[in-house]
DNA sequence: ATCCCCTGCGTGACTAAATCACAGACATCA
DNA sequence: TGATGTCTGTGATTTAGTCACGCAGGGGAT
C-alpha cells in the first residue's frame, strides 16, 4: 500500500493528511541488494531517500587508496547528502553504499520541492536531517584530528560488538572504520589480546572485558 | 537603505520585487569587531547570517585544548551551520569568530522560515550553502585524514599569502589552521626554509619559491 | 586427497607525526 | 634596563603510518 511507511518517521507521521496523501503518491519504495553504490563521486543523484530499512554505509575515498567511513543511516533517517552535493558544484568523494539488503523510499527532486515549498514540518524534518549530517562530520573530524587510535578502537569494537560480545570484522574493516592502516588495527588489537581483553580468530573477534575497553574510552 | 546589500548576493539579487522588498524589511544588518564569537556550543544561534564584508572563522575545539580550523566565511557567503546546529539535540562544539570586523545581515527565524516557505529560489540558495559547508567538511576530512601534514602546510602558505609572498601568522597559528601542534610546524617551515623556499621571522613569513611550495601540494 | 590461490594476519624496519620538557630570543612596557 | 610575556628552537620519547615481506587458513579445482 502507498504511503504505508510513513508512520515510520515520526515527523512525517503527524503532516497533515493532504500532504501525507502527496507523499504515499510520489513516492516510490525501492528494493536494493547489498554492497549497492547509491551514490558516488561523478553520478549525481536525483531523488531525496528515506531508509526503512537496512543500513546505508557513507564513507570517503582518497586519492591513495585509503577509505574512512563517515556515518551510517539506518531505518527511520534519511539521506539528504545525495540532493546536498548535486547542488555543490566542487567536486566531493563520498560514495554511499548499502551494506545490508535495503528498504527505501525514493521521493523524486520535483516532489520533493513541492513538499519543500508547501510543509514547515517537512522543512523541519529535512532541516533536522542536514543538521545531523553536520553533526556527525563534526564528529569524525573531532576524533580523526585529535583522539588516539586505541581509543577509537576501542569504541568501535563495543559499537559493532553483538550481545554475546562477538563481532565479524576483518582487521581491514576496522582500519576503514578509522580511516587508518591495517597493520596499525592490527597491533593495537594483538596489545588488547595480549591484556586479556579480547580474543582474535580469522574475521572474527570477541570481547572478553568490555570494562577494560570501556575504560580505555574515557581517558582524556 | 534596507536592502541595499541584496545585489551581493547573486542568487538573491534575481529575486521578484516583493520578495526583496520582505528581506530588505526583516533583515538587519549588524556590525561586529574582530575575535567576536557568533556562536558557541551551548550558545544557541538565532538568525540567520549573510556576511556583507570580513571573514568569520569556523573552528573545533578538542576536549585537550588543541584547535581546528573548519572553514571560513567572507563577503557574498551566508552561514547555516548556526542555524543548522539550533535544530540538532546533539552537542556539537564547533565555535564562529570574526577574524576581522565583519558587517553582516541577520535574517531572524520568522521571516528565515518565510522566505523558505515562498520562494524556491530562496530555497535553492540556503541549499547551496548548506552543500558548500558540507564538502568543506570533507575536504577537512580528508585532508586530516590522508594528507601529509608539509603538502597541507605548504597548502596553507600559498593560501595566506599576500601578494608579495608575505603572511603574517605564527607557528601556532598555523597549527591550529592544520589541527596539529605548533612543534610540527616548526620544524616544517624550518625544513622549508633551509631549502631555501622562505624566510622565517618573529610572526612573519616570506615566501621566496612559490613554485617549489606549490610542486609540494602537487606531490600523490 | 593434493595443489593452488586468495584473503587475512603477523612482523621487522623505517619514516612521519605528536608529545613532553625545556631553553633561548625577541618585543614591549614599566 | 630589567622584567615579563610571547614566540621560536630543539632533543628525547612515544605513537602512528608506510613498506616489504612471509606465513596461515580455507575454499575450490583437478
Amino acid at each position: 500500500m502507498p504511503g504505508d511507511w510513513i508512520p515510520q518517521f515520526p515527523e512525517l507521521a503527524t503532516l497533515p493528511p493532504a500532504e501525507q496523501q502527496m507523499l504515499a503518491q510520489s513516492a516510490q519504495t525501492v528494493s536494493l541488494p547489498a554492497q549497492t553504490t547509491i551514490f558516488a563521486p561523478g553520478q549525481p543523484a536525483q531523488s531525496f531517500m528515506l531508509v526503512l530499512d537496512g543500513t546505508v554505509r557513507v564513507q570517503q575515498v582518497s586519492a591513495g587508496g585509503r577509505e574512512i567511513i563517515l556515518y551510517r543511516i539506518s531505518g527511520g533517517e534519511s539521506c539528504i547528502m545525495t540532493t546536498a552535493c548535486l547542488l555543490s558544484e566542487d567536486t566531493y568523494n563520498a560514495e554511499g553504499i548499502t551494506e545490508t539488503p535495503v528498504e527505501a523510499v525514493a521521493l523524486p527532486r520535483s516532489a520533493f520541492d513541492d513538499m519543500m515549498a508547501r510543509s514547515a514540518q517537512f522543512r523541519r524534518f529535512v532541516f533536522s536531517d542536514y543538521a545531523s549530517r553536520i553533526t556527525d562530520l563534526l564528529q569524525v573530524v573531532e576524533e580523526v584530528a585529535f583522539e588516539r587510535i586505541d581509543k577509537r578502537l576501542a569504541q568501535k569494537l563495543l559499537e559493532r560488538a553483538d550481545s554475546d560480545g562477538s563481532l565479524t570484522a576483518t582487521h581491514q574493516d576496522l582500519a576503514v572504520e578509522l580511516g587508518t592502516a591495517r597493520e596499525v588495527v592490527s597491533r593495537h588489537l594483538k596489545e588488547f589480546q595480549r591484556r586479556g581483553w579480547l580474543t582474535l580468530t580469522r574475521g572474527q573477534i570477541g570481547l572478553s572485558d568490555r570494562a577494560a575497553l570501556a575504560r580505555l574510552t574515557e581517558t582524556e
